[in-house]
DNA sequence: GGCTTAATGTGTATGCTGTGAACATAAGAT
DNA sequence: ATCTTATGTTCACAGCATACACATTAAGCC
C-alpha cells in the first residue's frame, strides 16, 4: 500500500481513483441538480479535474449515467431485501413495496435515471442485468408469499408484474407531484393506497 | 376574413399563426426525437422561422413544453372518455384503463413530458389544471362503476388512485422497456395484467 | 392619405454543453 | 535507463438556450 490509489492529496496529476470519485460525486450532483442540470463539466469541476478526464473512465456521458443507474438498481434491491427481512410473515411483501416507494421518494433523480432516462435499446449489459436482478428480487418476494404449495411460475410472474406496476406507479406519481394537491403528506398517501391494496 | 391569420404563404415576414404552428410541429418533433433531442432551434428550422421567433410566443423552452404537456393531458382525457363511452357497463373502467396504456404506448415522448419532465413546483396553472382534470375523468369513471348506492367520496378517491397507479405504472414500465424481455408483445402483456386485476 | 404605436420576426452575441484530437505526465515493466 | 501504457490536460468545435438591439409589418387614429 504505497502510493497509487490512496491519499488523494491535492495537486497531483493523477487523481488516484478518479472513477470511483466520479461515480460518488455524480450521485450527489444528481440528487442536487435534478436530472436536467447534471453535467459532466460540473461533475469534473467538483472532483477537481478537467472536463475531459472522465473520458478515460467512461466512453461518454451516457456510459456514466448507466453506471449510476446500475448502482441505483443494486441499492433498491438491497433496500427491498432488508425491509422484507425485517418484517414478519404476511407483512413481508407489503414492507418490500413500501421500501420501493420510499426509495423513489428519497432518491427522485436517481429513480428517474434508473427507469426513464436511458432508452431501452441503448442499455448496456451491466444496466440490463441490474434491472433484471431487481425484478427477480420482487418476483421472489411474491413467490414466497404465495398461498398454498408450489406456485405456477407464470402466475407468479403475472402477480409480480401487477405488484411492481402498482408500486412503480405510486412512486412515479409521487415524484411527479401528482399526489401533492390531494393531501398534505403525499408519501403517506402513497403508502396508504399501497396498504389498502395488498 | 381579409388577411391576418389565413393563407400562410411562404416568404412573409409575419407567419400568420406562428404559435399554433409551433405547437403543432413541436408535437411531431417531440414524437420523432424522443424528448432528449427536442430543441427550439430545430423546431424553428422546421417551421421556417428564426430560432428566436418563438420567444415572442413562449417565455422560454419550458413554457412551450408546458403547453405541449397540457395538450397531452387533454388528449389523454378525451381518449379515455371515448373508450369508456364505447364500452358496456362493467367493461367501461377497464376500457378506460386500456386506453390510458395505449395512449402511453402511442405517444411515449409526450407521455413522459406530461408527467416526468416538468418539475411540480415549476408548473404553470394551465398544466396544473389540465392534469387535475385528467384525474377527475378517472375519478368519475371509478365513481360510476361503484357497486351499490352513494359512494363515500374519500373511498372513491382512494380507489381511483389505486387504479391510476396501476395503469400509470404499467404504462411507464412499458415505455421504459421493462416488459420487453418478458414476452414478445409488451403492450399485450401490460393489457393482460390490467385485465387480470380489474 | 399620413402618422404613431404595438406586435412580431431577425441578427448578433454570450456562455453553457458534450465530445474529439493532440499532447503531457506519471507509473510500471523490461 | 528506456519503452509502454494509463491517465489527465489543452485546445478546438458545433449545438444549445437565451438576452438584447434592431427591422419589418400590421393596426389604430387623425
Amino acid at each position: 500500500m504505497s502510493t497509487s490509489n490512496k491519499d488523494p492529496s491535492p495537486d497531483r496529476y493523477h487523481h488516484g481513483d478518479l472513477r470511483r470519485a466520479l461515480v460518488d460525486e455524480a450521485l450527489v450532483l444528481l440528487a442536487e441538480s435534478g436530472d436536467g442540470g447534471f453535467s459532466l463539466r460540473e461533475l469534473a469541476r467538483r472532483v477537481g479535474v478537467t472536463a475531459n478526464a472522465s473520458y478515460r473512465h467512461f466512453a461518454n456521458k451516457d456510459a456514466l449515467l448507466q453506471a449510476l443507474a446500475s448502482e441505483g438498481f443494486r441499492r433498491l434491491s438491497a433496500a427491498q431485501r432488508e425491509a422484507e427481512a425485517r418484517a414478519e410473515g404476511d407483512e413481508k411483501l407489503l414492507a418490500g413495496g413500501r421500501s420501493y416507494i420510499r426509495f423513489a421518494h428519497a432518491n427522485p433523480a436517481l429513480f428517474r435515471l434508473m427507469f426513464s432516462v436511458i432508452p431501452p435499446q441503448r442499455r448496456e449489459d451491466e444496466l440490463r442485468e441490474a434491472s433484471r436482478a431487481a425484478f427477480e428480487t420482487l418476483r421472489q418476494a411474491v413467490s414466497r408469499g404465495w398461498p398454498g404449495g408450489e406456485p405456477d411460475p407464470d402466475s407468479v410472474t403475472r402477480a409480480a408484474l401487477r405488484a411492481w406496476a402498482l408500486v412503480h406507479g405510486l412512486g412515479q406519481l409521487l415524484l411527479d407531484g401528482q399526489l401533492d394537491w390531494l393531501e398534505e403528506d403525499p408519501l403517506g398517501l402513497a403508502e396508504a393506497v399501497l396498504a389498502d391494496t395488498v
